[in-house]
DNA sequence: TATCCGGGTTTGACTTATTCCAAATCGCCG
DNA sequence: CGGCGATTTGGAATAAGTCAAACCCGGATA
């Protein structure tokens, strides 16, 4: 952090970590090292779907020590601030998701990819109400794709 | 398997097994000692959500030789022919649903438990096409609830 | 500004849920 | 009854979550 550049806004100029401070203060998590670190690989660049291993695998290519559990636990923290969305695809199987806004899923089984769908192209129609004394906190859609032709069930 | 009787149907008569052994042969799945007694546990009685875990404490309980990896194996082949129903609400936590209709959960996550919901209360409006090459395999939707009030989001 | 202190963070080790695998066993057919 | 392939099984492997102890960030102090 030797800069002095004033732009706070660009990824590679001479204060990288300028956008990811930004975005920690704003959502009241202290900025540490290593929050910065993986926001940074999170939040530069465009929107992506990143798994906890994944992502320490990036920050140890990266040459930034961060342990296995600060990621889980990072990502968990980013997520309940809403910075990210946790999509949960099968039993041992978690993503993250860098777009918080209203869209659900295409899951790729056979290649464990998950794709975004637009929030036009596909809306929960009639909602029911939730039990009493409980409140919803999220839906998640997910759509299961496979290759080649088949029924389509719901 | 020493009665007499010729009902089909019955569960406590003197041939526990019988709809167990329909059910798995209309399948095409080898009826062994094993696949009868978990089916017998999951299908006799009301639908239910059941965990691995689960099934395999009723089953040991209930003097069952089964081993937990059996266990595993069985769901997911009773799953792949249709004769359950996989639910995956967080990362370590997968529950088989014995209800293969039509229809959709809550969950509720500060007790871990799972609801079905009536496929009359909720269906999906708009579904988008499946990308080239692929088809839908299943489309899961979990309503996520917590205790008390709350804002709605999707 | 340099130092101290307390609570928030990080971390390695451990536990849990699930999957994988190779070897032993079992069910079914002749 | 014998053989073969499907099934079962214990143990190892994997992803994820938990926990207590070490560590670090940032405000208070002088």
């Amino acid at each position: 952090m030797t800069g002095i550049a004033t732009d706070m806004t660009a990824t590679t100029d001479s204060r990288p970590y300028a956008k990811a401070l930004e975005r920690l203060k704003t959502v009241g998590l202290r900025p540490t090292r290593q929050r910065l670190a993986l926001a940074k690989l999170l939040f530069d660049g465009d929107d992506r779907h990143v798994s906890a291993e994944q992502l320490h695998a990036e920050a140890v290519a990266a040459d930034m020590r961060v342990s296995l559990a600060t990621v889980y636990n990072t990502l968990h923290q980013f997520t309940s601030v809403g910075l990210l969305r946790e999509v949960v695809v099968e039993s041992g199987r978690a993503y993250f998701d860098t777009n918080t806004g209203n869209h659900h899923h295409f899951y790729h089984v056979d290649e464990g990819k998950l794709v975004d769908i637009d929030q036009s192209r596909l809306s929960v129609a009639t909602l029911p109400e939730p039990p009493e004394g409980t409140s919803v906190d999220r839906v998640d859609v997910i759509i299961r794709l496979r290759n080649g032709q088949g029924s389509v069930q719901s």
